[in-house]
DNA sequence: CGTCTATGTTGACATACGTCGAACCAGTGC
DNA sequence: GCACTGGTTCGACGTATGTCAACATAGACG
């Protein structure tokens, strides 16, 4: 069910699902993977839950300080969990409070999965 | 109707329509934009389908090139007719044919959208 | 004009999705 | 143990989405 947008990937060492968009016509396989964080991210709401995670102080963010987004509290525990699900996001309880953290070599693999190619 | 995930656009000095995911929380209206864009990638259908054109030779591939992904033919014009509307395609009969192209500029855009802070 | 090929549009349908309120767990502190 | 606060899960509901078959449109070519 954790999407792998990328294997294992012990540190920064990321071993991307997917080539970029642009060095050949993606396989389905490839394509089904990929889609699933672009649709994870194809929500507004989403999208703002986790650009406040990604650009929050250390790449983490108690759930507090970002329910912030015009929605029930209910609705942003159900889209953290689909970014979860998407496997862009991963959260830990700590005390009272659960922060969600975005992996930096996820977000790597997606601007790899955008990169332009030298020319453009 | 037609999303501009970028301004005008003259040439390449692109105008993103937001700042990357990392930098700061998107606002409401910066996130209901680029998820448009998101969002149009978020179907493995459509993400083959654009990956097609964009690495088709010359960033444009007539639809006979494209359309096998599995599905009918009026669902691949569906497809491409939503990425079209998600500002990510443009289009042009040519004789008996028609053509999709990606903007270089689109590409960079969504690029950047998803650029690592240096660090990282 | 008529027909054939290449695409787009329409209508219908099953499924997925976003949203909420209510009920339910997890820690904290009294 | 009990109440309180922070979050998640559940059930329901309306809407959007992906898909197809059937039909319509655009050029090309006789």
């Amino acid at each position: 069910m954790v999407l792998p947008l990328l294997e294992p990937a012990d540190g920064q060492g990321v071993v991307p699902c997917c080539p970029p968009l642009t060095e050949r016509p993606m396989t389905a396989a490839e394509a089904e993977t990929a889609a699933r964080m672009f649709k994870a991210l194809g929500d507004p709401v989403r999208l703002r839950l986790f650009s406040a995670v990604a650009s929050h102080e250390g790449g983490e963010a108690c759930v507090c300080d970002i329910s912030d987004v015009g929605v029930s509290q209910p609705t942003v525990s159900h889209h953290l969990k689909k970014l979860k699900e998407a496997g862009l996001l991963t959260s830990e309880r700590r005390g009272t409070w659960v922060y969600y953290r975005v992996e930096p070599s996820v977000l790597a693999a997606m601007g790899k999965l955008l990169a332009m190619p030298a020319a453009a």
